[in-house]
RNA sequence: GGGAGCAUAGCUCAGUUGGUUCAGAGCAUCUCGUUUACACCGAGAGGGUCCGCGGUUCGAGCCCGUGUGCUCCCA
């Protein structure tokens, strides 16, 4: 097989990823071989990929392929989410372009054009994963809201209720005024905003005292007001506590009441109580048994209690009310205040809180087994630090508000008879023969939906219809599956309600490792937005550089359990890296035509075979450790050196034949070999170029998608050493030869001066080659009119056609003499200290003698060396 | 306010129970080079007060305390 001038990504990647499909390489079954199962954390099913995607995605990819490559049976189920906020707003949007209002529609209709659109656009991101080269069993694609899956999820609802771990209840919530839902504490995202601080005075119903002055960012919530409060030992307001103040513009009387909560240093002093509108003034208000008046309709306009500004939106209030209060006198002062403030994380409306009856999951009961299984190390946390993260939330875990006011999603599985008794059960049957009095009753099913992460907690069990098919072979076979790579942003999302999910109703963790990878953040380490534009366009990039390229790029910069800054310049990096590796295929197909079999292999090829052979052992043992550890990004570094500096810069160099000379069979079979390995090595991670480059070396009879390893060799350490020593060798007489100004074309005569010249004589050809020498000779003496390079206890005379700058030369030596003398005191002074000598190990002694020994030597060189110059 | 983490070369990071000539890698920079695999390249080089201060130790990039700066999570 020719292979042309460059490598083309494109085509190859098309054709081979068909190829493993066609084969069906990505389906598992349930086998005898060991299980490897991964769930993917499901995209939304609007989502488009992003740079996030890749990377997850990358090494669930790389997790997986080498699963598959070390013989187990690798199982990776893709599929969506629902994600019912984020689709309901886009089916909104939809219905709104083509002039229909939501509120026309009846529920099953509006749902009707869910499915529509679900159908048409939903799922785009699993077609890009198919670029990427993710190895993904497609037959097992899943949704949330598959029958089956829906059916569990209702199911858990009932069970949950029936154990008094669901429960209904007036609180506050997190009010999302743009999709007129609740959310859930962890779909706030809290951002600090420039606001006012507005200081209003309310008039007092007291004799002799006029107004009492409070701070507050939110002034049109006034309206909501039940009452003052004040710290009890406050020595400016004691006296009133007991008596009454008139809410400006409406002129209420509300009480002043007196509560050690007061911070007394902020704003004024005294804090309005809108028990409605805030949480803590919520709380306050329960404690001290105050009205609670709600001011907001659900679309975050003003209520009929706010007279003036009805209908209006309580932000457009804020800004109008000051000027209203200004004009009434009752403005006392504003000033400029940063404050935080929570947004909606699916449609960053500013989210109020507000009271509601909602559905809540008692958490505390839930907490428990999960807590412990991560503690314990059941389940192992990647990077380690996070453990301490989970345990924090856990040990303050609050309940979980499970409905939201939207149609798109699982219907929570309630009823209410007209006297608003609730009932629930599986459906309206099921209820009429749990509780016989509803039978002949008008029932009313509960009109909210369930919060996404509602289903997504069953995602690893239910996929293998582990709840609607209890013990079914797959679940056994494949759950608990084995690792999780996710955002640490979604750890109590979905990590931690998964394990709690998984102990609850399979008993059983729900896998084994969790692996939690960076933020991809740009160059300047901001956070990748849509408003800053920062976020390169996936596909684009694919087309540019190639899958694997990006895959290489995105997981170079990828140190484990930190950011990753995104800079295109490493996907360059690895696209110069597939020329590399293409290149390195030419060069050995160049040869294929000069094979011979006449003779022996010559000593100096062998020892290059040898020294590569204990190389490549070695390193694979390397990579083994890191990939255990999900040190991906080292392991790739590794890798890629190993390709690079090892094999091509030094392998290939070694025995590469003279122009148009033959190659012996052995050497070049052996180096093919060899290739093959390192591009199954790196296989995992960039799987197109391999693939490829796999079959142009030679007819294979396996696609190295599925090729298993080999047992790794034993790793002979004294060849690595004798190859490091000639790979130092070589790089001191090059830059002998540079500092020298001896020119790359001219050959230089070369002279060892060794005890050991057998050594150098194995491998004098590699020698002479690397750093173009016409002649090697051996020598007891020194060499008159030479560059003089001691390394070790060895010399080399550098022996040029040019003049010799003696002067430079004489001061390098100098300046090597100067630091070994410096060693060798430091050296010596730790050794002739009483206490190093008593307490250190006595294999950290020996390695300080030797390392006198050493420098005594090195200095005798050297001194013989300036004696002659 | 509560919690977690980080600080090592211009940049991004390794540095595994404190002890090899330990101060490292990749990228970037500089010098030289176009000898048929590759300029998307080759050969070399330079570059760091391991954030400051104090302590433990025969010995500290690593352990302890403290200060400073930064990041993230929660409220």
């Amino acid at each position: 097989m020719e292979l042309s001038k460059n490598y083309i990504p494109g085509e190859v990647e098309a054709k081979w990823y068909q190829h493993w499909i066609d084969q069906g390489y990505f389906h598992s079954e349930p086998n005898n071989k060991p299980a490897y199962t991964v769930v993917i954390p499901p995209p939304n099913v609007t989502g488009v990929l992003h740079m996030g995607h890749c990377l997850n995605n990358t090494i669930q990819d790389i997790l997986v392929r080498r699963a598959r490559m070390q013989g187990m049976n690798p199982c990776w189920v893709p599929g969506t989410d629902h994600a019912s906020i984020a689709t309901e707003a886009k089916v909104v949007a939809m219905l709104r372009e083509r002039g229909i209002a939501k509120s026309s529609l009846s529920r099953d209709e509006f749902l009707e054009y869910a499915w529509e659109w679900k159908e048409k656009y939903g799922g785009i991101i699993l077609q890009q994963l198919r670029k990427m080269g993710c190895s993904l069993d497609w037959d097992r694609t899943s949704f949330t809201m598959d029958p089956d899956y829906y059916e569990t999820v209702i199911k858990v609802f009932v069970d949950l209720y029936n154990k008094g771990k669901i429960y209904r209840g007036k609180r506050m919530i997190n009010w999302d005024v743009r999709a007129k839902t609740a959310l859930s504490d962890e779909e706030v995202i809290h951002k600090e905003v420039n606001g006012k601080m507005y200081h209003i005075r309310y008039k007092l119903d007291v004799p002799g005292e006029e107004y009492i002055t409070i701070a507050t960012v939110r002034p049109e919530t006034i309206f909501g007001d039940t009452a003052i409060c004040v710290h009890p030992k406050d020595d400016r307001y004691k006296h009133l506590v007991g008596s009454h103040a008139f809410v400006p513009m409406i002129n209420r009387r509300i009480p002043i009441i007196a509560d050690d909560y007061i911070e007394m240093e902020f704003g004024t002093g005294a804090l309005k109580v809108t028990p409605a509108h805030d949480i803590n003034d919520f709380n306050l208000g329960q404690k001290h048994g105050l009205e609670v008046i709600e001011t907001l309709n659900e679309d975050g306009t003003m209520n009929e209690e706010a007279p003036m500004y009805v209908g209006k939106d309580r932000i457009e209030v804020r800004k109008i009310i000051a000027a209203d209060l200004e004009a009434s006198g009752n403005l006392v002062k504003l000033e400029d205040y940063v404050n935080q403030v929570g947004f909606s994380e699916r449609t960053d409306a500013v989210v109020e809180p507000r009271l509601s009856l909602q559905w809540w999951v008692d958490m505390k009961q839930l907490a428990g087994p999960a807590l412990e299984a991560v503690m314990s190390d059941e389940i192992q946390f990647h990077p380690a630090k996070f453990k301490n993260v989970y345990r924090h939330w856990m040990d303050n875990i609050k309940d979980w508000c499970i409905s939201r006011q939207l149609w798109w999603g699982h219907r929570i599985p309630a009823w209410y008879d007209a006297d608003g008794n609730v009932y629930v059960a599986e459906n309206q049957a099921g209820v009429n023969e749990k509780y016989p009095e509803t039978q002949g009753k008008t029932l009313t099913q509960d009109s909210d939906c369930l919060d996404t992460w509602f289903s997504s907690w069953l995602w690893p069990i239910e996929v293998f219809k582990g709840m609607s098919n209890p013990n079914n072979a797959e679940i056994n076979y494949y759950y608990p599956t084995s690792t999780l790579v996710t955002a640490p942003e979604i750890i109590f999302f979905w990590v931690a309600r998964m394990i709690m999910a998984g102990e609850e109703y399979m008993g059983k963790i729900p896998f084994k490792d969790v692996y939690f990878t960076g933020i991809v953040r740009d160059k300047q380490g901001r956070k990748m937005s849509k408003s800053l534009g920062n976020s390169p366009d996936l596909l684009g990039l694919i087309d540019q550089y190639g899958a694997d390229a990006v895959r290489f790029g995105i997981m170079i910069a990828s140190p484990a359990g930190n950011d990753l800054l995104f800079d295109e310049s490493t996907l360059e990096q690895g696209r110069n890296f597939n020329s590399k590796l293409w290149n390195a295929a030419k060069l050995l197909k160049m040869w294929e035509p000069r094979v011979s079999k006449e003779g022996k292999v010559e000593q100096d090829a062998a020892f290059a075979m040898d020294w590569f052979q204990a190389k490549l052992s070695a390193t694979q043992i390397e990579v083994d450790s890191m990939l255990k550890e999900f040190r991906l990004s080292e392991a790739l570094k590794t890798i890629y050196g190993l390709i690079w500096d090892d094999y091509c810069s030094w392998y290939l160099e070694w025995i590469k034949p003279g122009f148009e000379q033959p190659i012996h069979a052995d050497v070049y079979n052996k180096s093919i070999e060899f290739y093959d390995s390192l591009l199954q090595l790196l296989h995992p991670f960039m799987p197109f170029i391999t693939e490829e480059l796999h079959h142009a070396l030679k007819p294979q009879t396996q696609d190295l998608c599925i090729k298993e390893y080999e047992a790794i060799g034993k790793v002979d350490e004294a060849v690595l050493n004798a190859g490091a020593l000639l790979k130092n060798v070589i790089s001191t007489l090059r830059d002998a030869r540079n500092k020298n100004q001896v020119k790359p074309k001219d050959a230089i005569q070369l002279h060892i001066q060794s005890k050991n010249n057998i050594a150098y004589q194995t491998i004098q050809n590699i020698l002479a080659k690397q750093v173009n020498a016409k002649s090697v000779a051996y020598t007891s003496t020194s060499i008159g009119s030479s560059i003089v390079v001691a390394l070790e206890k060895d010399k080399f005379y550098l022996v040029a056609d040019q003049a010799i700058d003696t002067a430079s030369l004489k001061e390098n030596l100098l300046k090597d003499l100067e630091h070994q003398r410096g060693f060798l005191a430091s050296v010596e002074k730790k050794l002739s200290n009483e206490k190093f000598v008593q307490n250190a190990k006595p294999e950290i002694i020996a390695i300080e003698q030797k390392k006198k020994s050493d420098a005594l030597a090195r200095i005798e060189t050297i001194e013989e060396s300036l004696a002659q110059l």
